[in-house]
RNA sequence: GCCUCGAUAGCUCAAUGGUAGAGCAGUUGACUCUUAAUCAAUUGGUUGUAGGUUCGAGUCCUACUCGGGGCACCA
């Protein structure tokens, strides 16, 4: 709070510096003013005037009654009378008549103006416009010469003058690093990506659509916990200044959900975002958003079921196949075609051991901890001393099951030591009763028979909180002791399952607003 | 955190160590069926920042900033 005043005052100069010109500011002080697109800026503002002076306010209110473009277009009728509203993103001026094109949610749309139509100040009104200029338009559809459905305007309405140049429709916005910190641009020039990002929101929502339909009631818990629980990771830390209350943005939601099991509910899932201080890579983002979901009475093979079913389902909702992800290959941009993922249920299920043993040798788990090093050092495998036996065995599986992986598999009945907070197996208590969904080379879903015995519980966690320096959630375990129903539950990486399904190669792709260290801004004028 | 690649006009990109360029956008003009409109003219640069080598640096060297990819941390 105590810097935005300050920030104001900088960015007030800063614009007070655009505005009065060159003459003014050159002999101003030493501050090295000038931005490159002063003059680009300069013309647009006296655009805004001019705009002003005409009576036109260049920053406009509602415009009611718009209709989509796409819509327009679908239901064309000769001559029908339209509104339609959106951003100038293409002009060709034809002398006496000018042809443009603006975008809106739906897609682009033409306009076509005439100077009779118009007479001669509704026409001039044009030569005030630039590409990026939000207009509203009314008038009546008719189809071109070639054949294009356009709009013949009868009057148009400045909606939002632009100051800035946009980036060029053609070449789109290609600078991956403006793509993200600048979005908007990014929305704008790029029209796959409007598609990606509006595809996310219709995953989200048939996500939510599937749970429910399968009888799950959505909750939300809280995401700042006093203790971060739930996962293996490290968490963000925050501040209640009323409590005077250090806080942890939660890592997951999973022991608030469990709670629920014991107060009642049976069936509970929750779509939201998880924190965790890591890294930043192609499949991680610090904050990405997950479906947890809790099914008392189930277990990990009742929940590998509920997967299935939820992905193929999703994938055929919103992309109306089950073979997703593909990408013809595109010579513009220079990018390689991709083959789609077939994900055709059902899904083989494969024990964690017999998939180590298929690809490491049947006799692996014969071998001395000595033996599986040296093993893996033929496979090219490579390893650290500290690793203890099954983390060996285990980048065995991350390098030559996992990383592999293409088409979906179920890997179950991991080794307890990798999967703390899950039930061990009747049977088999080294192993536990978990899957782990892997698609593409990536982990989407991970899926359990949830441990309910307090006592194991209490166990385990002391023993996690031992090489962490974390706490141990002591009203989870209270929780436990009055009772949970044995549950199964799941955990879905949102970001992950869109990649997957839209085919994008990074999780930035999918993410509006992906973290990025804070720009450095060019403080031009101000107080330093 | 480590390795590696990158940063040139508003956007997309050029430029054997020797005068920083093109297309688009912008500006001015012509054109009433264009759609990457066309035609003519034209503005625009402290080459990410700071040092260094050199007669001379966009280009070579060092550090830093930001970003991409990889590794590590982490499901």
């Amino acid at each position: 709070m105590a810097r935005s005043p300050v920030q104001l005052i900088n960015a007030q100069s800063f614009m007070m510096d655009e505005n009065s010109g060159s003459p003014a500011a050159a002999p101003q002080a030493a501050a090295p003013t000038a931005l490159p697109t002063a003059d680009l800026l300069q013309l647009r503002r006296a655009k805004v005037d001019q705009w002003r002076a005409r009576g036109n306010d260049p920053f406009g209110t509602a415009f009611p009654a718009t209709q989509l473009a796409a819509n327009v277009i679908a239901g064309y009728e000769e001559d029908q009378s339209v509104r339609v509203a959106g951003r100038l993103v293409a002009i060709r001026e034809m002398g006496k008549s000018v042809f443009a094109h603006i975008l809106d949610q739906s897609g682009r749309i033409q306009l076509y103006a005439q100077k009779n139509v118009l007479g001669d100040e509704g026409f001039a009104q044009w030569k005030l416009l630039d590409l990026g200029d939000w207009v509203g338009a009314e008038g009546n559809l008719f189809t071109t010469k070639t054949g294009e459905k356009s709009v013949r305007v009868s009057a148009l309405t400045l909606l939002s003058k632009t100051l800035r140049p946009i980036p060029s429709e053609w070449y789109g916005l290609s600078d991956p690093e403006a793509r993200y910190r600048q979005r908007y641009l990014d929305l704008i020039a790029n029209p796959e990506v409007r598609d990606t990002l509006s595809k996310r929101s219709q995953i989200v929502r048939e996500v939510r659509r599937f749970m429910e339909d399968h009888g799950f009631m959505e909750v939300e818990t809280p995401m700042m916990q006093s203790v971060a629980g739930g996962a293996a990771a490290r968490p963000f830390t925050t501040h209640h200044n009323a409590l005077g209350l250090d806080l942890y943005l939660r890592i997951a939601p999973e022991l608030y959900l469990k709670r629920l099991l014991v107060g009642g509910f049976t069936k509970v899932f929750e779509v939201n975002r998880n924190f965790r201080n890591e890294g930043i890579s192609r499949k991680h983002n610090p904050e990405f958003t997950m479906l947890e979901a809790y099914w008392a009475y189930a277990d990990f093979d009742q929940m590998a079921s509920l997967v299935e079913s939820l992905i193929t389902t999703v994938a055929e909702r919103v992309f109306d196949t089950l073979a997703v992800g593909g990408r013809d290959a595109d010579p513009a941009t220079n990018t390689p075609a991709r083959e789609s993922i077939d994900l055709t249920p059902p899904w083989p299920r494969e024990r964690y051991r017999d998939a180590v043993c298929r690809t490491a040798g049947a006799d692996w788990f014969a071998l001395t901890p000595e033996g599986r090093r040296a093993r893996c050092a033929e496979l090219g495998i490579e390893l650290s001393p500290a690793m203890e036996d099954f983390e060996v065995t285990n980048q065995v599986f991350e390098k030559l099951v996992e990383a592999r992986q293409v088409k979906p598999l179920f890997i179950t009945h991991l080794p307890k030591e990798l999967v703390p907070l899950a039930k061990q197996n009747a049977e088999d208590p080294s192993v536990v009763d978990v899957f782990e969904l892997i698609i593409n080379g990536q982990e989407i879903s991970p899926g359990y028979t949830e441990l309910n015995d307090p006592i194991v519980q209490r166990e385990r966690l002391v023993a996690q909180a031992g090489e962490e320096t974390q706490l141990i959630d002591e009203d989870f375990l209270t929780a436990l002791e009055y009772g949970m129903p044995p549950a199964g539950g799941i955990g879905i990486g949102i970001d992950r399952l869109v990649m997957l399904l839209t085919g994008a190669e990074s999780i930035r792709d999918v993410i509006l607003f992906p973290l990025m260290r804070p720009a450095v801004r060019e403080t031009s004028a101000a107080g330093q």
